[in-house]
Order: C-alpha cells, then structure tokens, then sequence
DNA sequence: ATGCGCATGTAAGAGGTTACATGATTTT
DNA sequence: AAAATCATGTAACCTCTTACATGCGCAT
C-alpha cells in the first residue's frame, strides 16, 4: 500500500495527476514508477477517504488541472507511514529467474549474450542516476551532507540507486569472466 | 509474465504444486516467491494451454500428489524464455519512498529507527544466504566455479542475492553515520 | 494540417495477496 | 488428543498494465 501515501508525499504543494506522473518520470524513476491510469482514480479515492481534497485551476498550456492537497488527515497517514515498518516486500528479479534455469539445457553463449544484454541496461540506468548527482552537485555546493533535511533524505535515495546498479554492473563483469573462463 | 516460466523450469522431474513452493522457498526467495494459491491455478493453466501435462500419484506422506512435467511444447516455451531479454521490469521499493518524503516533518530519530529497522532487516536476510553459501561450499568441493553447469548458474544468483544485501547493509551503516554527524 | 505536450480519464485483464475450506498422516 | 506437516484448492480483493477515448493550445 506504497502508492497513495507516495502521492500524500507529493503535496506539500497543490499538485495534479500530471504534475505527479512528472514527479515520478524525474525524481522517482530509481525506485517508483505508476502510470497516469493508475494515478488519476488514486487521487479519486484519497479524496473520498478524506485524506486529500481538490480544486480546479486553469493551466498555463492546455486544460484545467485538478490541483490536490493533503487534508489534516492526509498529513497524519503520511506521518504514521513514514513512522511504520519500513517497506520491504519481497522483490521479484525475473531475470534471476532465467539465470537460474540457463544451465539445463542452453549454450554458454546465449548466458554470455544474456550478461551483455544485463549490463547493457544496469550501465545506462547508473549512468542516468550519475547524471542526475553530476547535475546536483554542481549547482548546490552543500551536495550532500549540508544538505536540508528534505533533500537530505532524497539523496540518499539517489546514493543507494546509484550503489545498487554497481553491484549489478560488478556482477555482470565478474560473471561473464567466469563463464569465460570456463569455455576452454 | 515470469511465473508459468518458472514453473516450467522446475519440472525437470515431475512436481507437485507443493514440491514448488517448497523449492520457492528453499532455493529461490532471494529473487522469487509465490503462494501456493498462486501456485495452483498457473499450474492448470498450463496444462490447459499444453505446456504441462499431468497425473496423480501417491504420497509417501499425506494424500495423493499431481505430479507436473512439460510437455515438448513447455520446453519450447522454456527455452524462448531464457533466450528472450532479461526480464527487467522495472522494481518498486516502498521504503525508499517513505525515506523520500522523511526529511518533510519528521525527526531525524525516527530516521535513525527506521535506517537501524532496514539494516536488521538486510543484516537478517545477508546471514540466511550465507549460510545457505557456507552449507553448499563445505558439501561440494567443486564451489563455485567448477561446478556443472546448472549449479553454476544457480549460484550465480546466490552470488547478486548476497552482493545486493550487502550493498543495503553498507548504504544503512552509512546513512545512519551521516544523520548522526548532523545531530549537533 | 500534423504532431507534440498538456491534461483527464475509463475498461479489460493480468498478476498477486489474504482469507477461507477440506481432509489425510505423522509427530508430540 | 492436539498440533504440525502434507496436499489441493476457491473466492474476494487489491495492484498494476495495456489499450482506448477525449480535447485544448502551440509549434513546424
């Protein structure tokens, strides 16, 4: 139940659906990604729960947005979230899932060609996260332990991103030496 | 789409809905898990679309097994798995977004509980597979890189499962150090 | 006039969780 | 006699994805 306390997160200005599907393509991307079909009856609900409440405003380009804000009760549930549990349900890596099953009957090749396709992606995700800290750091010189609290914790978001798609690189590298190493 | 795959790949013998969630939980939690109300319907479902054809047998304990295997077709469909692209959908973590919106109202102590919660929580998980490492290592001298084929690949994803653990445990232990050089 | 960015949605379906239901055998 | 393990399932619900639908305003 991550979603709608993420969009409690994200009002602490009036915020559309649209505002908040840019929020996450930008800011979110490393560790949540929802769709705007998913978004907009979100939204829906948290008003009818009394956690957010909207109102109409015209828009600089295009139509009307719908502007939502966190109600008493929403400030509330965000801060019993972020007060709870952390957040650990368990993850699903399908591609572990045919790493695992690679060596009953298929070539080594095809696990090499595997791990090039794997690096390939895990290399351009960090490089797009180290794009982001470069970016970061040169326009703000308290990057990142003079940091305020709020982009503080953002950024340590952004340096386990970053630290989690090396040991994904690291491993890749190391594992295509193994199968190498293991042709002759 | 990553489940009936899996599936297929554990029916190297014949097995039962229950001998597949034994093995999800022994051998692939750290990258996969289904209930065994998951279980059971996707079994069916493949027999019904022809990957898997299945008959009764009895126990040596409790009552009557189905026991699955792949039919031709299953190990087709198997086989186009592992030479499809590695199957990195994109993966949702709850905990870096209550992180996100942390420094927004709350207490640098509440960030310290939640970052100690996460770290006994990673810790926890990094002990459980190296055991699982050092039974496997201490049984089989062949560990890891002379093995055959099929362990080899399988302890490939031992080998991420126990790197990323690590990775969250070092990224906690560094966390907490940095919140506590700002308390003063 | 065509396409792109802005803006909001609905519908159908796949994937996954939680709760419930049944019953045999083995261990304490 | 009770509890744990073995064994299979259904139903309701929630979450998320994919496809579809609509329309404005601006740039090429």
């Amino acid at each position: 139940m991550s979603l709608p306390h993420i969009l409690l997160g994200m009002m602490n200005q009036p915020v559309s659906g649209y505002d908040i599907k840019q929020e996450f393509d930008h800011s979110l991307k490393h560790f949540w990604f929802a769709e705007l079909s998913q978004i907009y009856p979100a939204l829906k609900k948290l008003v009818r729960e009394g956690l957010a409440e909207v109102h109409s405003a015209a828009s600089e380009k295009g139509p009307d947005k719908k502007l939502y804000s966190r109600t008493l009760k929403g400030s509330e549930a965000l801060s019993a979230w972020l007060k709870s549990e952390p957040a650990t349900a368990p993850v699903r890596h399908g591609f572990m899932g045919q790493l695992f099953f690679m060596g009953n009957r298929e070539d080594p090749h095809v696990a090499l060609a595997f791990f090039q396709d794997l690096l390939a992606h895990f290399s351009a995700r960090r490089k797009a996260l180290e794009a982001v800290e470069a970016n970061w750091k040169a326009n703000d010189p308290s990057y990142p332990d003079k940091l305020p609290d709020e982009p503080f914790y953002m950024q340590m978001t952004l340096d386990i991103g970053l630290n989690l798609q090396k040991t994904y690189e690291d491993w890749c590298i190391r594992s295509i030496a193994r199968i190498e190493a293991r042709l002759n």
